[in-house]
DNA sequence: GTCTATACTCTGATAGAC
DNA sequence: GTCTATCAGAGTATAGAC
């Protein structure tokens, strides 16, 4: 079902993913059941395995549109940009991401969880590839004294962590806060200020 | 089965717990079956159900023993003890329970992104409750000027997301890292350095 | 205390009427 | 394209022999 081509095509397989993302995101692959997927969509399960031959291709679906989407808001950090400009850039970006997609978040990280069945070559491939291309710049501007010197792909590695974190225990931090917090307004302060301090380059 | 009695009891209880560690942390609760769960501790499904009532038992019995293990650390921190040493401390002995128990992380993980069903009390009382306190003591360190001023709970929730990270999402952190390293003795250096840097009391 | 056999429900998937 | 009916297998749980 690549290639809808009717209206109600279009409609239902959007409703399938869309329900799909609810479930899969919230129980994992072997949690998740076709028919809570059918019903969150409005179809009957035959109608719905009409769109998509079996549970997995649901699944991949899913996955294969996430990736993508999770890595843009690391390939558009500048090289030529300003160095703190473009690592703050990301990191906001990065949170927004946690914020208005949470589904997608916590579907990845039961993916990973789960140890990466359905995503081990996209990991040490694509993802791979990224970072390392990314980490050659972070080293640059560490050497040129620009930022303070780290170690480049731990550095992405704690981004990820850190905003991630809002979205995947998105429970626990609403409890631990109480009432009356925004927990990603919040964030994106602490945030703001962890990295400026981080990655102040140290006076010599 | 809260006392087992006989040796038998007691070691086939323990491999149940264990068995059922191994998959409830890989699976989720409803991903996983008491199928694999009983296959794991060599005994038949139905003896299992004779040393637990349901699955659901199992999984209770783990998850109530994972979140007293799971805080120490954060109880371990001494209000009367030098900040940065105590801080410190914590992310250290944080980040050896994601190396040495990754598995019970993932548990914790995996419930927690499901909504917290069955812990959503735990947290909301005895973990909060810790929170709470501890951010007392570390705004009194604030406002001592021994370490830097931040929002208290969200520096917790910044050391949970950094050491979790590596054991929830270890297979991406190895694939990215690639051959030839040990992540949690690179991690251990790089969360050193990143907290010393982000607690060091501005100079005013 | 432990096992075999089994009841009964749920789940993914298919057949075939409309 | 969608539905009803249904299947085979897996899933949780129980009964009852030993």
């Amino acid at each position: 079902m690549t290639k809808p081509r009717t209206r109600i095509q279009q409609r239902n397989s959007t409703a399938i993913l869309e329900a799909a993302l609810e479930v899969f995101s919230q129980h994992g692959f072997r949690g998740a059941t076709l028919d809570q997927i059918a019903e969150g969509a409005g179809l009957s399960k035959p109608n719905l395995l009409y769109y998509f031959p079996s549970k997995e291709a649901v699944h991949t679906a899913l996955l294969s549109k996430l990736l993508d989407t999770w890595l843009d808001p690391l390939r558009a950090m500048n090289p030529e940009g300003d160095p703190l400009t473009e690592i703050m850039g990301y990191v906001r970006r990065k949170l927004e991401l946690s914020r208005d997609f949470p589904r997608e978040s916590r579907l990845f990280a039961n993916e990973i969880l789960q140890g990466a069945p359905r995503m081990r070559d996209a990991i040490a491939g694509d993802l791979k590839t990224l970072v390392d291309e990314k980490a050659v710049v972070l080293l640059r501007w560490m050497d040129e004294g620009r930022i303070a010197r780290l170690h480049p792909v731990h550095l992405i590695f704690s981004i990820w962590a850190l905003t991630q974190h809002y979205a995947d225990f998105d429970v626990q931090v609403r409890a631990v806060l109480g009432e009356g917090h925004d927990p990603f307004a919040e964030a994106q302060d602490f945030l703001q200020t962890l990295f400026t301090r981080l990655l102040r380059a140290e006076p010599v």
